[in-house]
DNA sequence: CTTGACATCGAACGCATGTTCAGGTATTAT
DNA sequence: ATAATACCTGAACATGCGTTCGATGTCAAG
């Protein structure tokens, strides 16, 4: 018994909006003014765009940072996440070296062969890609560290470590390069499998030791039989 | 006190400045402005940010729009990736039922909330993506599957399985869920930890058993302690 | 008819932001 | 030294742009 005034959801005017804001931020990579969202959307006062941009907002379709020249995007429908492109240098195994590590080179650009692209809200908030390399592990020497034969570990460069940071590291005593959890004791280093059910190995001070990086992230990825 | 000066090239400043406007560009959707710049880099006057707005701009490492506010972009380094969004229904852990799965609806679509994002080419080319969810692993309980706490794992909708594939199951018998690579054997099912030093469980055919979908992938985010 | 929730307009206000300029200081070349 | 160049400062200026407000029109309910 009434008229059909959009009295519910999102009107003609909301969805044309919505769209043009989407297609100016694919176009010019920053988001449109309200005055050219008027011109686009024959809408002649900017405080009618500022109308519905609030209803948008309070219908959660967009965010908008007041004050701020052209702070708004629509939330979600963004297909597109931010990637990093991360080399696989080798492998890493017990009884292999690891992959040299040039200290200046910056990875992502060359050696396009072999990489991951892990997403860059699954890393910490800070890394920026540049140290960033992953290892291919073969073998199951690590699986004491919960880390299986063909896993893919991403790896942050570094060659010290703190407290409980995961880290890889070559033993010249056992010629030997593993995964651990590492922790810096009175006499000696520990390494602590990240299987609780392990024991832990002690290297003391005086011997050799050699950090190559610290464990970021794991990536196991598992065969279908199809 | 004396500055490095770098002939040619980019020098010190540039970088940071295109660092932070892709670090600023992927954090609030829209570029930021002069002053802005300026704050972050250590760099006390508009007029000298836009100095070398200017000059990565003659050496094409930006777009700018003038006389727009924030109306600029850094030139390729735009390497969007084909991701999935993969949705985390919730946790899985040993003695909880696992999530509801509604059979008909997609994830994809709704409960924004909570996911990971997954390059495509990560998983197995088929996938298309609408039958895929993640879990979250809580306790220890898993770590004969050589699954930690904290761990996503991304499955695949299933409610049976070939034999060698890792599945998600309810154990009514035991009252918990579990990670196991799943094995049809003549009078039983055999459910093969991936630790090879742990020891299976086995089923009798007509003991119930509920298959919950396959394991695609693991993924396993560190902390880093700093 | 009156009321009140919408939708729209136009204009004014004021902060945000890009631009310009008139100088400074260091490093390098002549 | 002197000049030249690259780097930097601070302030003033013009305008882009979000915000606010009063006025008008429309339509449905009371």
């Amino acid at each position: 018994m009434m008229m059909v005034r959009k009295s519910k959801g999102l009107g003609e005017r909301h969805q044309k909006i919505l769209e043009f804001i989407q297609e100016y931020q694919r176009k010019y990579k920053h988001p449109p003014s309200i005055r050219e969202i008027g011109e686009n959307c024959d809408i002649s006062s900017t405080s009618v765009v500022n109308y519905y941009l609030d209803q948008l907002e309070k219908s959660g379709h967009i965010e908008r940072d007041r004050k701020i020249s052209r702070g708004l995007r629509v939330i979600g429908a963004n297909a597109s996440v931010d990637t990093l492109h991360i080399p696989i240098l080798g492998p890493i195994a017990a009884g292999l070296p690891l992959p040299e590590l040039q200290p200046g080179v910056n990875y992502l650009t060359d050696n396009e062969a072999n990489a991951v692209d892990v997403a860059r809200n699954l890393l910490p908030a800070k890394e920026k890609g540049a140290d960033l390399y992953a290892l291919e592990v073969k073998g199951d020497s690590m699986i004491d560290a919960m880390i299986n034969d063909g896993d893919i570990v991403v790896m942050k460069r570094a060659d010290e470590a703190r407290n409980g940071e995961m880290v890889a590291v070559w033993l010249p005593r056992d010629n030997e390069a593993t995964l651990k959890y590492f922790f810096k004791e009175k006499e000696r280093y520990r390494l602590q499998p990240a299987n609780p059910t392990m024991k832990p190995i002690f290297i003391n001070k005086d011997e050799p030791l050699e950090i190559k990086g610290k464990v970021v992230m794991v990536i196991r990825k598992i065969e279908m039989v199809s």
